[in-house]
DNA sequence: GTAATAGTGTCTTTCAGACAGTATGAC
DNA sequence: GTCATACTGTCTGAAAGACACTATTAC
């Protein structure tokens, strides 16, 4: 055995973007790749769904690293993956995104007191380097910068080497930004947000983490849980609706308050011949 | 030894983007993972730079795979990577990209007699298949759909499918379109190309291919080479000029013919605190 | 002067972003 | 009717895209 496969599960649950774990959320389900596994994407899909029974909607790899080599000689090869998938209820074991990363979900947390302490603890190691105070706003959107959604992994990396993580081994301790995992779990985590966030806008992925019939607003929240951000509702149904990749259903959504919404179905058939959204999300001011 | 790593080198020579070949330019250079080595990114620069003694500007990691189990079990585990480096001369293990993927080449092979071929025969493939057809038109731009640059993969794998390329198990023959290359090393390079095609757009990467001092016109010309297609001018350094990325030097360019152009210089401390070109290319409306 | 390449100014079209308003349900 | 949500139409300002023009060299 001589490579593990790693998985990052994803799924949004009640606008709550989640992710499958283990060892009480400190660490992500992996597994040996077994020889009668064809590939390494085969790998994963066989032991995910026959140990979760999900089915997994899209599959993809993120990124391979090494451990530091064994006695014998011999080293371990690991092989991460994200997996997209529809169900996410059995709450035990799936955890918020934002549990691990909290800094992430600027729908809520914006201007937090977390937020400003984090902020404060990374400029108080930036100091008077310029290059480091430079990265942090660039990164963290300090500083009249914009905020890049998709910088995930280079905002983790960032707070690991200004040891503001238990993962680093230069952990300056005190205050603790998010649960952290074992061993490097959190920056796969971050790793996939970061390539989810990214691909969103422009490949139909949305859809892996959506029932099959569903409204604007839903596929909207859906969107904005994964961004971590607020989008602009009329400029997001106008993208939505150019692109042809959703096509009005019969029914209506039962409506709890307010004017029942249309239906929609996401045109599968589609994937592979089209574009997504133009690559960008059409974002809010406030934010 | 169970992991084995594949390089990618990519050079930009004479206004050519080149790769580093083996064998009469039929396979990547490739190298054991060595327990000496600290990571597997150190391990390319390791080997690489020692058998070639080229300085590698930029390296990241682009697919994991495995061959077949072994009769004994074991499996060997291959990470490629790419790399990128500025020197390229060496011209008989440097080959063009084009070589072996000629149809990416928009600049001088549109409409050309090998792309029309290339065309006629996907589309005997697709028949009266809807959906290939759809896949066809999207990856090729054909029918009126526009050229996506980044669609390397993409296509090579549609050319694999359609049984166009020897390295297909189901080659129909004929027709070679561009040097094959043994096992998937033609694939491995079409994974490189698409994302050195993608990245450019937001990422300081040219740079890396380029000398200390250039031109916006070598820079653009360079732009053009990684692309496969021709940039407008004027738009191009109004987008370049407006990032702030590169500054100014004192000396002008040698002239053989016309003014003189203003050297540049890349601002090399903004790494990891700059986007770059804002995610498209300022294409000219011909191709 | 011409040829050739470098560089500037500006017009037009497109689209992201925002706003105001109408429609349809529950009560 | 009010409240709440769904949906539509349109204005604006900032870029993308395109075009016309000037500048500086070699000959």
């Amino acid at each position: 055995m001589n490579a593990e496969l790693i998985a990052v599960v994803l799924a949004v649950h009640d606008d709550t973007p989640m992710v499958r774990t283990l060892e009480e959320g400190r660490s992500l389900p992996s597994g040996p790749l077994r020889t009668t596994h064809a590939s390494l994407q085969k790998g994963v899909r066989d032991w995910v769904e026959q140990k979760t029974g999900f089915h997994l909607g899209h599959v993809e790899q993120l990124y391979t690293f090494v451990d530091p080599p064994c006695t014998d000689g011999t080293r371990v090869t690991r092989i991460s993956y994200m997996a997209l998938t529809r169900v996410g209820a059995d709450t035990e074991r799936w955890k918020s995104w934002y549990d691990y990363l909290p800094w992430e979900d600027r729908k809520t947390t914006v201007s937090s007191p977390m937020v400003n302490v984090l902020e404060e603890k990374l400029l108080g190691w930036a100091g008077r380097d310029h290059l480091r105070q430079q990265r942090c706003a660039f990164n963290f959107g300090l500083g009249g910068m914009a905020w890049d959604d998709e910088l995930v992994l280079q905002r983790y990396e960032l707070m690991w080497e200004a040891g503001l993580v238990p993962e680093a081994p230069h952990f300056v301790g005190g205050v603790n930004f998010g649960r952290s995992m074992t061993s490097n779990s959190r920056r796969i985590l971050a790793t996939s947000i970061a390539r989810l966030r990214a691909k969103i806008k422009y490949r139909p992925l949305v859809f892996e983490l959506l029932p099959e019939i569903f409204t604007l607003w839903e596929l909207q929240r859906t969107v904005e849980a994964i961004a971590g951000r607020a989008v602009h509702k009329q400029n997001f149904r106008r993208l939505i609706l150019h692109q042809n990749l959703v096509e009005k259903t019969t029914g209506l959504s039962a409506a709890s308050k307010g004017r029942p919404a249309q239906l929609f179905r996401f045109r599968r058939e589609l994937v592979g011949s089209r574009r997504f959204m133009g690559s960008k999300l059409p974002l809010v001011k406030s934010s």
